[in-house]
DNA sequence: TCAGTAAGTTTGACGAGTCAAACTTTGGGG
DNA sequence: CCCCAAAGTTTGACTCGTCAAACTTACTGA
């Protein structure tokens, strides 16, 4: 039986996966557990077939492992879409709340749940939804901070999942689909000068610009409407 | 921290509780755990001030233990609410889906949930769900074996969670709200027969008769409409 | 009245999941 | 090349929730 707390190393190793090598620290951090603990835990779900981990090495998925990882993440990001457009939360605080949820809902629930909302591909940070099947698409997005003078490009994701971040990020008009033009590319550590969507430039943080991915938009001047979902959001957010 | 088992042990004895003494054997039974795991469980949660545990005698609930168990119940049955009015599931079929859910659900989304759904006072079984301040109506509705020849009511609930019950309890009509006219009171093991609706009367079981709960109604001739509960659910199961 | 049975308790054991603290390995800077 | 901090592992302990099996108490009905 997968327990919760399996679930919860699963989906972690998957994700900390996308961005370098997984150590037990990193995932002792994730996890808020002790390097020990997720030592032992690591090495039990080795044994279940779940994880590789070669000792002093980098901890990686089995496909078993993996298959199981990207259902979790598939629940979490579906009702994550679901409490945004039906219970109307706001999309800086569904995360916790998908984080308990992820683990009581059953194959039907979660069928129906995805029908009902239009089998989306995305959730409210754009963050891509793993398919039935266990498919989960690569994005080709970038940070911000690594687009040149000039460039225009739509905001894809907005990665990192505390509140405050991404009440700092909507409160500038940082939201999947929302338009920006760079004013000034990021150098140093002053961080990025951008326009967003119609509204006066303003200077992005490094902090904040690695976290916020987007694609290089080919045609500018044609005139696009935002995405559906960026516009819910804005109304949520009270942006203008 | 009141974990999952804990809400399901106080949930137990809150609902076995209205109906005679609750000792170890029930709760174990009802638990599906051993007797002697439900002793050392229960006398811990006596320790822990939510329940009373007198040795040898009936276990009990302290008011705080009341009162979680009466969270638990309101959530379990606003959920159920929820996913017959939402997400499409069958009455028969809720029951086990809230049992996950039931511990999963945040204050905020519980109270948004109800708010959706208009403050519902019963769950799609009939029973009636506690207020968020923990009162619980106090039913006087009265089983069918226990109603007199020629008399007329209305059912209002139908306990027991099995969907193999339920949905023999639906085949025949028996469903919260419908109208019913007693043709031959029960007697012995003979059962009670019954004109459910404007069906053809049927003959029903005790062991069904017992489990579903009805009131008598005042003004027979009075055309009423169902309620509108009765009817979502009777479009849902198909009944004329 | 008292024997048999149902109800309840105790005991000893276990797996999951966790921590603190001591210990070992690894790898990069001097 | 070597040292040492960071990363990883081990050890010993603990709580929670559970079982099986032996044991004790309470109640019922003959
Ligand atoms: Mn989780
Ligand atoms: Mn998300
Ligand atoms: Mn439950
Ligand atoms: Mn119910």
């Amino acid at each position: 039986m997968v327990t919760e707390t399996v679930e919860n190393y699963l989906k972690a190793v998957e994700t900390l996966s996308r961005q370098g090598e997984v150590g037990v620290a990193r995932l002792a951090q994730e996890l808020r557990l002790t390097k020990g603990t997720v030592t032992s835990m690591v090495q039990r779900l080795a044994r279940r077939g779940l994880l590789r981990a070669p000792r002093y090495g980098s901890v990686s998925l089995t496909p078993l492992g993996r298959r199981k990882a990207l259902d979790v993440l598939r629940r979490h990001r579906i009702i994550e879409c679901f409490l945004v457009r039906y219970i109307g939360l706001d999309w800086t605080e569904v995360h916790v709340e998908a984080e308990r949820l992820e683990h009581a809902l059953s194959p039907r629930v979660l069928n129906r749940l995805d029908a009902l909302l239009g089998h989306p591909s995305r959730d409210p940070h754009g963050d891509p939804i793993p398919t039935a099947r266990g498919h989960l698409r690569v994005a080709k997005d970038v940070p911000l901070d690594r687009l040149a003078t000039g460039a225009r490009a739509r905001i894809e994701r907005v990665m990192h999942q505390s509140p405050r971040f991404l009440r700092t990020a909507a409160s500038c008009g940082l939201l999947p689909g929302a338009a920006v033009v760079v004013m000034q590319s990021a150098s140093g550590a002053s961080g990025v000068q951008l326009r967003i969507g119609r509204r006066a430039p303003v200077r992005v943080g490094r902090s904040i610009a690695q976290r916020v991915m987007a694609v290089e938009v080919e045609q500018p001047r044609l005139r696009r409407r935002a995405s559906r979902a960026a516009r819910a959001t804005d109304r949520k957010v009270g942006v203008a």
